[in-house]
DNA sequence: TTGGATGCAAATACTTTGCACACGG
DNA sequence: CCGTGTGCAAAGTATTTGCATCCAA
């Protein structure tokens, strides 16, 4: 198992963090949201929506899938989740197959290629490979395009 | 306009090199896939295969969306194409709000962080910029988990 | 001529929305 | 009690598949 889950202590104490920011905006804090922010946080494993509503099936088995999706919206808002790439909604493609980096547009999703020599080699120390056989790396700047930058 | 569009004769290089890989792997060429790939390579901003359809359908009106999606698996195996980001499936959840990168796993789509330290400071040279206002930076390296390294 | 490629439509997968009821504050 | 949050079902968007027809070789 390779996954990086916090130690129970961390899990409680981002929870109890979570309690409180609920509380500072004024939104219920429901058994749902409770076990949603904390299967997310046990669980190292970045899980999506389907992975966390079926482990929190197991403690409330009237949850529903929408609850979870709606959850998540709720804490991207709080700033305590993001998802971890900004262009999972539709696939992009990129023909270029060298070795490149890429600059996002955070607003717009627009994706500009950055030639491999601008960034220093990325190398990955053992003991931080967990186990992985590891091939590549590619940095992903995030930004605002000229566009976005005016509106 | 701030995308990296290549000049005319690279377009039609690579466009050649593109019939040379279907005649050598036995494929048709025909006019979708040509133009296809014609326009992935002349638009420098990485389109989903929507875009790709809209461009294309202005010289192939009959053209339809599922023909996109089929040629860029062709393209995918023919390793001219690939996803910028090979998470666009669903979307996963990341609680750990610090600068971080990933370690993702090209088979079963694991993630794991790993530490912003273990990975130098990026910075993006002001040229490389493309006139964007550059907030952040993170790396994601690509291999095998150890699960898969056995499959 | 003929097998692979295309277009259409239906199917599937993922995510969002509308609304009536439930429950936290 | 009141208004937000939940669950359900339906709708919306992205992608895949099945199949009859078409066309590159």
């Amino acid at each position: 198992n390779f996954m990086n889950a916090p130690p129970p202590a961390e899990i409680d104490r981002r929870v109890e963090e979570f309690r409180a920011a609920c509380r500072a905006r004024g939104l219920s804090v429901t058994p749902q949201r409770l076990e949603i922010y904390r299967a997310l946080v046990s669980r190292g494993d970045h899980p999506s929506p389907e992975m966390l509503y079926e482990a929190v099936r197991e403690r409330l088995p009237n949850l529903s899938l929408a609850t979870v999706y709606k959850t998540v919206d709720t804490l991207q808002e709080l700033g305590l989740v993001q998802p971890v790439s900004p262009l999972h909604e539709r696939i992009r493609l990129d023909p270029n197959m060298e070795p490149h980096h890429h600059l996002v547009c955070v607003r717009c999703k627009a994706v500009v290629d950055v030639d491999a020599e601008v960034v220093e080699r990325l190398r990955l120390p053992p003991p931080a490979r967990h186990g992985f056989r590891v091939f590549g790396a590619s940095v992903q700047f995030s930004g605002l395009c000229p566009d976005c930058q005016r509106a």
